[in-house]
DNA sequence: CCGCCGATCTTT
DNA sequence: AAGATCGGCGGG
């Protein structure tokens, strides 16, 4: 951690311990803070996540049981899953409901809080700033999470990524996930209602 | 603005 | 063979 950074204030792992459906909402606005190496921190707020339900969701990489690659999602809540998706892009989850259920929360977009250079410097210099962590591979590729954060516990003091509760409630915006085709209809999509950084299709209600 | 397509590789 | 993606390209 970077001498002279603020205190992280960090969700304890009951608070992801819920209904994932009831966490993605409300990691709305939350605070994501990744420390890289040397010296260098981002914080960006979460403007947009979905729902991944588990065994009860066919589009959920969970609903074939505890297999090696998402076993995690069973495993212990507050934890990061990361996968490649694509064979080149990565995306990173959240995990959610008690120890034993599977559930996990897609990170879809964050708003550039602090380190804007950072992030540019992986981006793009010259990248519009609501475009840098827009979309689940572009935001693990400015904040730099990949397959070595996988199994991450964002509830240590001593991880490098860090989840801080949010200071009001946002205005929400609900939709259907995007780019599955099992399990879609379900609207397990939740976004800051018109914020910039939002991906498209921007969801309606 | 929209739709299509290829890149690239893990999982099924 | 398909997939929780992305950026580029061509057409309307």
């Amino acid at each position: 951690m970077r001498r002279g950074a603020p205190p992280i204030a960090s969700l304890a792992r009951d608070w992801f311990a819920r209904d994932t459906t009831t966490v993605a909402q409300e990691l709305i606005g939350c605070t994501l803070v990744v420390d890289s190496g040397t010296a260098q921190r981002v914080v960006a707020r979460i403007v947009e996540a979905e729902a991944y339900l588990g065994t009860r969701d066919p589009a959920s990489h969970a609903f074939r049981g505890p297999t090696p690659r998402a076993g995690i999602m069973f495993r212990a809540p507050g934890h990061l899953y990361v996968y490649l998706s694509y064979g080149m892009h990565h995306c990173a989850n959240i995990v959610t409901e008690p120890d034993g259920v599977a559930g996990a929360v897609l990170l879809r977009a964050a708003s550039v809080e602090h380190g804007l250079d950072v992030v540019r410097a992986r981006r793009g210099a010259t990248m519009a700033m609501d475009a840098l962590l827009r979309g689940p591979g572009n935001l693990c590729r400015g904040l730099a999470l990949s397959l070595l954060d996988n199994g991450l516990d964002l509830c240590a003091a001593e991880s490098r990524v860090h989840v801080e509760p949010r200071a009001a409630t946002p205005p929400l915006s609900v939709g259907p996930r995007v780019g599955i085709t099992v399990g879609a209809g379900r609207r397990l999509r939740f976004a800051w209602r018109a914020h910039p950084a939002v991906s498209s299709p921007s969801p309606s209600r």
